[in-house]
RNA sequence: GGGAGUUUAGCUCAGUUGGUUCAGAGCAUCUGCCUUACAAGCAGAGGGUCGGCGGUUCGACCCCGUCAACUCCCA
């Protein structure tokens, strides 16, 4: 058979994917095996997969495949999101854009049809490119959140929390988008830092009586046009210039509206003049005051940011002209003392940019959050579910729990799931799953109803509200209590996402799981980091910095996009991601192609017992050296350290494996090879592939089957790992022994400008002769010698070198020994040892390390010591010589 | 303004209960090699006062305090 120079991704890519999924290898059923179970982190319909995704989804397969080959019965269900704002953006855009069509003009069953017809033609974009990248998700199970039973399960959960109280209808100060009119959620809010203005106003003062003192209080305010909402006006209680007013009153300008002087410690003298003016109905913290002080709210803003009759001027003027208007206004009549200067932060619309969010009093749906966040951060604390890693998110996630404020779930949109409430024309209402039911809970009230006399909340869910749902109703846990699915999957084992979406989705999944589970969701959670450019910046759209995940995979294949991605991101930090470390991964795939190369050269001279003896240690040494790899990565899976166990994989195949063992067992010129060492060296190979699969499942899985003639469901992907055996200690060290035996002998043959072709006679003076009589055919044969001796006397005329305790003479023609050159390098490396030793008798002789260092510690610095003399001794017996 | 995190080689990062002169890896750089698996490769090498200062300790990259710079979250 005749193979490529170079791996080529694309076929074999093509073939193995479709292979696995003929084979089911993908599906899964409840069976004895234990569950490992993972839900995909919904990506939501309008998207394309960008590289945050690819981190997730690449460290979500590895730890399924992972699983999958080490009994678990490894389930994967894939999903998306509604993602009811932006969806609903998009189509409203596309209507415009194409069809010429305003939402407004749409009744929403039509709004509606539209948006599913757009779902069902970009939806299923995500899905393609999580395949393209490899991932094994059971294809059957994909879930979206608008599907129909996911659909009964949101409305199911919303009528059971507002039986339980948990949900209620309220007049809150929400985010409100003018242009867009409709609430917003914190997260859909951007601040930016502008420059603004601070307005004095003079606020006339009167006495309880309501007669006018003479005096004027002067307040500073950026929002000028909100004086006419003004119920208060609020002095810290210590500050003394202001302690006089108390029982008094102030006049809001323009309106006249007489308005207590309140007392708080809220307000911070140093600010400003250190009086504030209330408008409860616009600012969040005088929302707050209002409250805790028992405040009129005046609304004065329409719901398209226009001023609103109870402003009472500037009635229907929109509120920035309004500010102008105000200001002007309030110079006439001499009542702005000053302007100043002044750098704030206005939070901006995400749907529109160009648009100032007003903070607006308006009824909403809310879920309670303090009740139900309890038990949720008790499950974290206490362990139950796991968060890796662990230490950098506990606080913050306490944090939030602790200070968790009830949560706005009503959107203004079409696109989700309709809110349950029924509304009686006198303004009653009933939350019930159907109108049918509605009008029953109507009439047990005494009221008497039809359905064409209620009218259904006009709002939607927020998104949230259903993905919080995710790990139950993906297996039917809220609509078929109960089914064999949710017995068996639930709780799922991992929950792979970012953080940045800690609380608005994990720890919301987490309080869902508890209320309907009675379990948690999921027992543990890896955070990724976040993926920049190279320059550390976010990936965005606007930016463009962003790299396509075809286009990459095209260029260089999936396993080596998965590859580079995983080795540059240390678990939980952000990574830089830069396109050379795809570049990396392709070359990982090339050596590990050329090794097979190599290995399968050797299959047409196969020979028995050839010579068998000089493979002896190689065999025995890479064994361990496998070994010792197989458990390193199976304690890095256990702590979620998936770069580290690549890194651990790649230093294996490419150093140990391709660099040393192959060189060692690799027969001369033409030479036969040893058929045991052949079949042991191909066992080797198809453990380096199984341990490296969940990592680059295509590659791995074509040079597994390419090793050898496999039966039919002999495919790595379900290749169970066997238990692995110690290493053998000592044969690890006479391994490194050699390695660096090796190593340093290549190095003087560079130093002494030696040809590489050029051999040399390789004396060696050593204690223990076994040690490298074992070696002796790999050490020739890496060094390029063409006769080993053993010696106890120094060979004139040589290189000197000195490896740990032994001594080394590299006896050479082709060139004059530079014994200068050699002396320096020696007396450079005693000064060394020598300070070392130092360092370690200096502590052995200090009492109070020999009295409180535990006596494992003063072992190893008794044998420092030691060896450090013999070096020493070696050494000095060389320069001697020289 | 409140909270959290980061700072180690030119770059990106490891460093797991303080104990080898412990200062590491990858990439990049330099030197020498077209050695019949691989030049998309091979063999070597040089790079760092572990952000600054102080403390605890027999001993600190590691623990404590403080300062500085950067990042993120919340208001």
């Amino acid at each position: 058979m005749e193979l490529s120079k170079n791996y080529l991704p694309s076929a074999t890519e093509e073939k193995w994917y479709q292979h696995w999924m003929d084979k089911g290898y993908f599906r899964s059923q409840p069976d004895g095996r234990p569950s490992f179970t993972v839900v995909i982190p919904p990506p939501n319909v309008t998207g394309v997969l960008h590289m945050g995704h690819t981190l997730n989804e690449t460290v979500q397969d590895i730890l399924v495949r992972r699983a999958r080959m080490t009994g678990f019965n490894a389930c994967w269900v894939p999903g998306s999101d509604h993602a009811s704002i932006a969806t609903e953006a998009k189509v409203v855009d596309m209507l415009k854009r194409e069809k010429g069509i305003e939402k407004s003009q749409l009744t929403r069953d039509e709004f509606l049809k539209y948006a599913y017809e757009w779902k069902d033609k970009y939806g299923g974009i995500i899905y393609s490119q999580i395949k393209k990248l490899g991932c094994s998700c059971d294809w059957d199970r994909v879930s979206f959140t608008m599907d129909d039973h996911y659909y009964e399960a949101v409305i199911k959960v919303f009528v059971d929390l507002y039986g339980k109280g948990k949900i209620y209808r309220g007049a809150r100060m929400i985010n409100w988008d003018p242009k867009a009119k409709t609430a917003l959620s914190d997260e859909e809010v951007d601040y930016k830092d502008i420059q603004g203005k601070l307005y004095y106003v003079n606020y006339a003062i009167v006495d309880s009586e309501n007669n006018p003192t003479g005096e004027y209080i002067t307040i500073a305010t950026q929002r000028p046009e909100t004086i006419m909402g003004d119920t208060a006006i609020c002095v810290n209680p210590n500050d003394e210039r202001y302690a006089h007013l108390k029982g008094h009153f102030a006049v809001v300008p323009l309106v006249n509206r007489k308005v207590p002087v309140i007392f708080d410690e809220y307000v911070d003298p140093a600010f400003g003049t250190g009086a504030l003016k209330v408008t409860p109905a616009h600012d969040i913290n005088d929302y707050n005051l209002g409250l805790k002080h028992n405040l009129e709210i005046v609304d004065t803003l329409n719901e398209d940011g226009t001023l609103s009759a109870a402003a009472g001027v500037f009635i229907g003027m929109d509120r920035f002209a309004a500010r102008k208007k105000t200001i002007s206004t309030l110079q006439e009549q001499g009542l702005l003392v000053r302007e100043q200067e002044y750098t704030t932060r206005l939070g901006y619309s995400q749907r529109n940019p160009d648009t100032v969010v007003e903070p607006r009093i308006s009824t909403q749906w809310f879920v309670k959050m303090a009740e139900m966040a309890k038990p949720a951060l008790d499950a974290v604390v206490n362990g139950d579910v796991r968060i890796h890693p662990g230490d950098r998110f506990m606080a913050t996630y306490k944090y939030w729990m602790e200070n968790v404020k009830d949560w706005c779930i009503s959107r203004q949109l079409w696109w989700g799931q309709r809110i349950p409430a029924f509304y009686a024309p006198d303004g009653s209402f009933e939350v019930a799953e159907t109108v049918e039911q509605a009008i029953q809970q109507f009439a047990a009230k005494g009221a008497t109803y039809t359905a064409a006399d209620l009218k259904q909340d006009e709002d939607v869910l927020d998104t949230w509200f259903s993905s919080w749902l995710w790990p139950v109703e993906v297996f039917h846990g809220i609509t078929k209590p109960g089914n064999p699915d949710i017995n068996y999957y639930y709780p799922t084992s991992v929950l792979v996402t970012g953080q940045d979406i800690i609380f608005f989705w994990v720890a919301r999944m987490i309080m869902a799981g508890l209320e309907y589970k009675q379990e948690k969701p999921f027992s543990d959670v890896y955070f990724t980091g976040m993926v920049r450019d190279k320059q550390g910046r976010k990936m965005s759209k606007s930016l463009g910095n962003s790299p396509d995940l075809l286009e990459l995979i095209h260029q260089f294949g999936a396993d080596a996009v998965r590859c580079g991605i995983m080795i540059s991101s240390p678990a939980g930090n952000d990574l830089l991601f830069d396109e050379a470390s795809c570049d990396q991964g392709q070359k990982f795939c090339n050596k590990i192609w050329n090794a097979l190369k190599l290995v399968k050269m050797w299959e047409g001279r196969l020979e028995a017992n050839s010579t068998p003896t000089a493979s002896d240690f190689a065999v025995r040494w890479f064994e361990s050296r496998l070994r010792e790899v197989q458990l390193q990565v199976d304690g890095l899976f256990k702590d979620f350290r998936l770069s580290e166990a690549l890194k651990a994989i790649y230093s294996l195949i490419w150093d140990d494996f391709c660099s040393y063992y192959l060189e060692w067992v690799k027969p001369g010129f033409e030479q036969p090879m040893d058929a045991a060492v052949f079949n042991q060296t191909v066992l080797f190979f198809d453990q380096l592939m199984q341990l490296l699969h969940p990592f680059m499942p295509f590659v791995t899985e074509e040079v597994y089957h390419l090793l050898s003639e496999r039966p039919a469901g002999d495919d790595l992907l379900v290749k169970q790992f066997q238990t692995t055996a110690a290493p053998s200690h000592p044969t690890l060290v006479e391994g490194a022994l050699a390695i660096e035996v090796i190593t340093s002998i290549r190095d003087a043959r560079n130093k002494h400008q030696i040809k590489p072709k050029d051999t040399i006679t390789l004396h060696i003076d050593t204690h223990h002769e076994n040690a490298f009589h074992q070696i002796e055919s790999i050490l020739a044969k890496q060094v390029n010698a063409k006769a080993i001796v053993y010696t106890k006397t120094p060979v004139p005329g040589s290189i000197t070198l000195v490896v740990q305790k032994d001594k080394f003479y590299l006896e050479t023609e082709a060139t004059t020994v530079d014994t200068g050159a050699q002396k320096k390098q020696l007396e450079e490396d005693l000064v060394y040892q020598q300070g070392f030793l130092a360092s370690v008798e200096k502590k052995l002789s200090n009492e109070r390390f020999v009295q409180n260092a535990k006596p494992e510690v003063i072992a190893i610095e008794r044998k420092k010591k030691a060896d450090a003399e013999e070096k020493i001794k070696a050494i000095t017996e060389s320069l001697k010589q020289l």
